[in-house]
DNA sequence: CTGTTAGCGCATTCAG
DNA sequence: CTGAATGCGCTAACAG
């Protein structure tokens, strides 16, 4: 395990000064075509790699991004890590991923430890509705999928319409009373989901005695086990449910099953988030799908703008969303 | 966005020298209990955080730990990396997550910046066969799961077992024509679960015509693929199928379903990695669980091991697996 | 086009 | 128990 070279022995060899060296790296330019050749052929053959804690030391940049996450086991939470990670590896930009699990002490161990580690910036999925302000993080932060009170820059997917399309879905396939099934911490997106919910609703001129409105955890388990209470007290007094993620569903449709009710016979249900599952279950679920990978780039692209002292023009993006028509909703069978 | 506070600052403002600053902060030991006292109420007020390039290139430790995963949408990986984000966490160390995507000139690029970023060690999941070699890396590596030519350190799942389960279950649910359904690219988990695949089959007294061993991409549309095929050329020549991973099994039953074959009344399957759709499709899909927290934990372990220059007992550490029983073997039906 | 040099913030001798 | 001084590897003036 010999140790890394440095730029000085990399000088001595290729018989230039450390400056050269430092220049042909970083192409600052000001070097002949010979000199910059030369000196990329050393390093390669030697293998040198700069010390990242020297140069960010020195410009007081580490070239690395926190990105903190809710749940990294949530397939929407992985799939934007990986489109962030390509996009700055691009960069040339190193991705610091904090899983807080949801908890909110673990998101701020996470957070303090990104700043100790001199982040440039921050692409901030919060579990939490407050978050510390820009003049504490101290360093850029790009807000992703919740709106946190103080957030300066926010990109999310247009939860109102996905909210619209849903149950727009339901009533086209005639139901006439609609349950919204919504995670009950009731974060920003499903607050947005439930309003694009009510604008479907009242367009189609339904009464406050069709409209419904429950909450829930947001996992399997618990969502079933809410239904199940649902049916068992007050019977099946709806034909439509829209809930608030795919795994909410899938808990619903499963509680509704197991009482004798059909989907989409009986009742009719639309999910969120468009996860493998809701593909590969019985029936298969329709559900809202984000673009989860436009929401990455143009995160990714307003903080690396932000680092660079770059001025956003849009604070608050929106990515558009779209419907994937399944069996859940399906009019025969 | 104020700079922030460095050690001389906060030694002027405490009336010490940074010496005793650093002692205390790293708690070295050789100061006043009055001292630490005074030292550390000054660190909390001004909010002090210790700069870690400066604190590394001094050191030459960064504190940090790479993280090498051939995929992260894939639950199995994903849950991986939470364990290690969540154990590397409480030992203050930074995790910097790397998704190759399976793609070799990807993962070079990662680790190179993994160098330069001066990961004090790395957990890698290869998505190749070879790698590079120790002295080439320059820091302590900890392979999980694959097993390059040149690992020195290795955990993994105990795959020869969990090929031998999958196949057991197969045998004792009555099959007499046993398909290993394999990942074409052949992996070392994945031959190691066609050799407890054998074990079962020669102990259970199968000849060669009763045993089949076809490849296919691992993911759900190959293998679907895959299995049209073999029933479009060959029909249903086998009564059980073993998959190497759980997406294959869905494929394969698809496949089977839509030829007019019932699984697991014609066909029985097994598939492997138990991850969360396997439950929530039809049937649901008996599976090989792996234990990704102990693996993770002991990854993480034998790295700060090696990184602190304890030597490490096993180089090879294997971890039991369990096998989940569900529908797709289940006698009845 | 190239070299010299100061200093980033910190841990660590060595002196007291 | 505490302080002064050195240098880690690199970038950016500045000088030539």
């Amino acid at each position: 395990m010999e140790s890394r070279l440095s730029i000085n022995q990399i000088a001595d060899i290729a018989g230039f000064s450390v400056a050269t060296i430092s220049r042909v790296i970083n192409n600052r330019g000001g070097y002949s075509k010979e000199t910059e050749e030369k000196v990329h052929r050393i390093i390669e053959e030697y293998n040198y790699t700069p010390n990242a804690n020297a140069s960010g030391l020195r410009t007081n940049r580490s070239h690395s991004i926190g990105v903190m996450v809710p749940d990294i086991m949530n397939e929407f939470f992985a799939k934007i890590i990986r489109e962030l990670d390509l996009y700055f590896l691009k960069h040339r930009y190193v991705v610091l991923i904090c899983d807080s699990n949801e908890d909110s002490a673990l998101e701020n161990m996470h957070l303090r430890n990104l700043l100790t580690k001199n982040v440039d910036g921050i692409i901030y999925i919060s579990g939490k509705n407050e978050v510390l302000k820009p003049e504490q993080i101290g360093v850029p932060v790009v807000y992703v999928d919740r709106s946190p009170k103080n957030a300066e820059v926010l990109v999310h997917s247009d939860n109102v319409t996905g909210g619209y399309l849903a149950t727009k879905e339901l009533i086209d396939a005639g139901c006439k009373k609609i349950m919204f099934f919504g995670d009950e911490r009731l974060r920003s997106p499903v607050r947005r989901r439930r309003d694009g919910c009510r604008k479907a609703l009242r367009e189609a001129g339904f009464k406050n005695d069709k409209m419904f409105f429950v909450g829930s955890l947001p996992d399997y388990e618990s969502s079933r086990q809410r239904m199940r209470e649902i049916l068992h007290d007050e019977g099946c007094y709806f034909d439509g449910v829209f809930t608030t993620n795919d795994m909410m569903a899938l808990g619903v449709i499963d509680a509704l099953r197991e009482s004798g009710y059909s989907v989409p016979g009986d009742v009719k249900v639309v999910g969120y988030d468009n996860i493998p599952t809701s593909e590969f279950c019985v029936p298969k679920i329709t559900t809202v799908t984000q673009d989860t990978k436009e929401i990455a780039d143009r995160a990714a692209d307003a903080l690396l703008k932000m680092i660079h002292g770059e001025s956003i023009e849009k604070k608050d993006i929106i990515i558009p969303v779209a419907l994937t028509k399944r069996e859940s909703t399906s009019l025969t069978k």
